[in-house]
DNA sequence: GCGATAGATGTTAGTGACTAACACTTGTGG
DNA sequence: CCACAAGTGTTAGTCACTAACATCTATCGC
């Protein structure tokens, strides 16, 4: 059940996608968002707290928290939020929408949004800091997942971004490895995780 | 010999330390640095283009980069990269001056400015894949690159923000290993560059 | 049905970061 | 001393974002 709120929400970030798209994201200002959804620049920051956060919201911290605190714990940390990651590539080649890779193709041109992209993946470290990590070390485990996610940020731009029409998935098997060299013939089983 | 501009740009840069530390990034106004610094806000902006670039500028990329061009082409990138980090520890020790540390101390605290910092080590990521990236071994370069200045990035704000009284070049010594634990035990020669 | 209540949206009036255009001032070389 | 350029000031904007308060709309108890 879809609530009016979430309706809301949905037209305006279809509308600045296609916006953003169309002329760029600095050309377009929130008023002009706002009213191809039909409703008031209020609105919008209602729904998303500044300009930026109605293209780079996502869901997928849990998801991912999840997945690496799923992984055995006697490894070593990189290795061990590398797994949890590369459990996640079956889900990666059929969720991310179309509509999530315009975004990013979006938010890799723009300086200001790739700002925006590392508050997220800072998010999303907090989020496996705090699901995953074993007390004490919170400082190896905070290091481990900045370079891990780094390196997924980095593949996930050249995905969006250029002609690459190598999967998500690949892609992220691709910085894996080359971040943790041991796991390249590592046998990572798929984490059930559910969708959110 | 410092041209007017130069002791402008200082001026304003040490103002809006003292100011940010004293009453908050978020409550300082443009406007105030400019007037505590003896000038209008329209020279603000053309010695910075945005008010977190007062307090993270940093003249280091340069350096950064030829340390990492420095190491043997034939390690692989995560290696060479952390090997080029690790030899600036030295220089890491008598470096960044009380001000570097009082800066990231700001920046450590206000979501904004972690944003501000992500750019910087955008910046430092490109300029490392352009100065020591093999021809065709681009990709490689950067996902291991982005791993490696997260990491870093990871215990500067440590280092920066606690009460940790490890010096930063112990903490990033730490952070490389965490990464490329084959180097745990490995003897890198200090990178002799200038200081910018 | 129907009104009460809470959530969703609109209106208005700001503040502050940032830009553009143009005038002025100060240092520097001939 | 004068020409020229670099540095700075003034003014007048645009736009992201916030606060306070009014209004509308969906849903629930009756």
């Amino acid at each position: 059940m879809t609530t009016r709120a979430e309706a809301t929400r949905a037209r305006l970030q279809a509308a600045a996608l296609d916006l953003f798209e169309e002329r760029g994201y600095r050309a377009v200002t929130v008023e002009e968002i706002a009213t191809a959804a039909g409703v008031s620049h209020m609105t919008f920051f209602r729904h998303f707290p500044t300009k930026e956060r109605v293209l780079l919201d996502d869901p997928f911290d849990p998801v991912i928290a999840a997945a690496v605190a799923a992984q055995p714990t006697d490894l070593p940390a990189v290795e061990r939020i590398a797994r949890g990651l590369l459990a996640l590539v079956p889900l990666l080649d059929q969720e991310p929408t179309e509509s999530t890779r315009r975004a990013i193709a979006i938010a890799a041109g723009e300086p200001d949004l790739q700002a925006g992209m590392a508050a997220n993946t800072a998010a999303t470290e907090r989020a496996i800091v705090e699901a995953a990590a074993a007390p004490g070390g919170e400082g190896e485990m905070r290091i481990a997942a900045a370079a891990c996610l780094a390196a997924v940020t980095a593949v996930m731009l050249d995905w969006a971004a250029d002609g690459s029409r190598r999967t998500l998935g690949d892609l992220v098997t691709v910085a894996m490895t080359t971040v943790a060299p041991a796991l390249a013939h590592a046998e990572v089983p798929a984490f059930a995780g559910a969708t959110p």
